[in-house]
DNA sequence: CGGAGAAATGGTAATGCTTATCATTTTTTC
DNA sequence: GAAAAAATGATAAGCATTACCATTTCTCCG
């Protein structure tokens, strides 16, 4: 793999990003640093880094592909509200790792895909304000329609 | 919603369907049935339906969109040899998935998608039949290669 | 260095899946 | 059974992604 400053720019910047960007809204970021770089380039690289472990690939639900800077497996928590996809970190995560590694076997699997849905912090927060604003209004919040189903 | 020929043949082929199809698929058995029908109409009423809960749109990885005659929930094995979206099913599930709405509010999320992924019983036979043909060549089974990780 | 060969790029076209549009047909209502 | 409402089929448009290819950029090695 050439080192070409398009591919040091996309790595770097994927990096930096802690939002897993799809192919597009890294391509525009980068525009403003590579002028001249395509996507065509972006989607192309991202591919290539991706087959070789240099980044992740997120498998999620959704129209566009995800990319992550991060190799290290967690857990991800996509907003139902600006439809951003986050990290999601708690002490019980890794006890539902082991849970799911010990359980694969005997379901004839080897791998597992999850994805955590609810509303993200910002969201949550504007929420909450607009609340206060009319206060007593009835909140919209879901709560626990549980869709571990499919 | 008015009652057509269409409307009545795409349900009824979907309940009958246990392979969770895509609507290029489903509307590829409905030729058959209703040759004057049309991809479009098939892609609007799955989705109709679906906004209606009358059938299900499937939560999943992958490019193309699933759907489910079946709306009780349940969970989704899809195979790494074949590509089909499977029932899955096993005692432990139920458990799971009493565990997975105990832990969403303390997560702050109030919803997961979950994907297994493996090998279907089918392919699974396949494999171990060509095992036998060339005896003692080794399985390229990945075991337990977790992917909770996203 | 510097030139040959390999690899990557940008621009564009093509692909695959899905949604939108709209004139025509079918269904419902009264 | 006619008017109004709804759905259909055919086609075009949209969006995300991949393929293609002439040109440019890299790497390697003398």
């Amino acid at each position: 793999m050439n080192k070409t400053i398009q591919r040091e720019a996309i790595i770097s910047e994927l990096k930096k990003m802690k939002t897993h960007p799809t192919a597009d809204e890294l391509y525009s970021v980068l525009r403003h640093k590579v002028p001249q770089i395509s996507l065509g380039t972006v989607y192309r690289n991202l591919e290539d880094m991706a087959q070789r472990g240099m980044i992740r690939k997120l498998e999620l639900t959704g129209r566009q592909k995800r990319f992550d800077g991060e190799t290290v497996p967690h857990h991800h928590l996509r907003c139902k509200k600006c439809g951003r996809v986050l990290d999601l970190r708690a002490k019980v995560l890794p006890k539902l790792d082991k849970l799911f590694r010990d359980l694969l076997p005997s379901l004839g699997c080897d791998g597992v895909f999850i994805e955590w849905a609810g509303q993200c912090p910002e969201c949550r927060q504007n929420q909450q304000t607009k609340e206060e604003d009319h206060d007593g209004e009835k909140s919209d919040l879901q709560v626990c329609a549980l869709r571990a189903d499919h």
